[in-house]
DNA sequence: CTAGGGTTAG
């Protein structure tokens, strides 16, 4: 791509022309990267740039392979763009929190906590859900819990982010008495507490809420809620609980269009012991024979060869 | 018809 010359022509055009330039090229990172040195140095279309057009900058950059950019975008905005000051909203404080969150930045998360107030999103459900999920992959628990028990709003995402943020670090009791008091639980939260019971080894428990729920009760799972319900089974060695999940995604069609699934099943069936109905009803891939390896070394108390 | 932006589960 002929960006350096695009820009250089871009030069001449409005401000409209530059960013709808930027917005097409949203997926290349060397692009946004140009564009914006290029704004910072010609200055001229600088000021004309609305809060909407650094929220899309923001937005990629806190998205990227080095989120920190998004704080020094940030940070130079805050120091020169001063007359007017430009006034980030919620979705700008909603990219940083982000970004903090994928870089578990807790201390970013604290210093934008008390932007957030000053600039007054006290009470916004997405600006606090995403500073909420920052505390709680960063294992701040306490001012998880905190800032949730401050929102007067709360929607079904910010109670699985919590969730999530206790089930993560061991807390998988807390989780679960959360749960029960949520209003309206969604699939997130069932899948949630059920990969927390299967990574806590506790695979009866993730069996039994997977039955009560999504079986007994027909609630509708995901591709994500069978990932998650699979170690469990390969955990008890359960060959029957394998076929039964095998039949009842097959049921709901997310078996035959997932290759993550047909993976998964694959590696259940072996670790379970039953290599013929692993390559039967799969079909040997490459994939397989590393499943099958898997099985043979690491789960050979379940196998019986 | 004036483009462009937000949170969660493996």
């Amino acid at each position: 791509m002929k960006l350096s010359l695009t820009i250089k022509l871009s030069a001449h055009l409005q401000q409209r022309n530059l960013l709808s330039l930027l917005l097409k090229h949203q997926t290349r990172r060397s692009a946004m990267q140009q564009l914006h040195s290029h704004l910072i140095t010609t200055g001229a279309h600088y000021h004309c740039m609305d809060v909407t057009s650094w929220n899309t900058l923001l937005r990629h950059y806190s998205l990227g392979i080095f989120p920190q950019e998004a704080f020094l975008l940030f940070r130079h905005l805050r120091l020169h763009h001063v007359s007017p000051p430009l006034s980030f909203n919620s979705f700008s404080f909603s990219f940083l929190l982000k970004a903090c969150a994928y870089l578990q930045h807790r201390k970013g998360g604290l210093q934008l906590h008390a932007l957030t107030l000053k600039a007054g999103f006290e009470f916004h459900v997405y600006v606090h859900t995403v500073l909420l999920n920052v505390y709680a992959v960063c294992g701040a628990l306490l001012e998880a819990k905190q800032v949730f028990d401050e929102m007067p709003v709360r929607n079904s995402v910010t109670w699985n982010v919590l969730i999530t943020g206790l089930a993560k670090w061991g807390e998988l009791h807390l989780a679960r008495s959360l749960f029960d008091e949520m209003p309206m639980p969604t699939d997130v939260s069932w899948t949630t507490i059920i990969g927390g019971y299967t990574r806590m080894n506790q695979p009866k428990q993730a069996l039994a809420l997977f039955c009560t729920k999504f079986i007994d009760e027909g609630i509708k799972p995901t591709e994500i809620t069978l990932l998650a319900i699979f170690p469990a089974i390969s955990n008890l060695g359960a060959l029957e609980i394998c076929q039964l999940v095998h039949t009842y995604g097959e049921k709901r069609g997310l078996n035959a269009s997932d290759i993550r699934i047909r993976n998964s099943l694959l590696d259940t069936y072996a670790k379970c012991g039953c290599i013929e109905s692993a390559s039967r009803k799969l079909g040997l891939m490459d994939i397989s024979n590393l499943c099958i390896c898997n099985a043979w070394n690491g789960e050979r108390s379940h196998s019986k060869f």
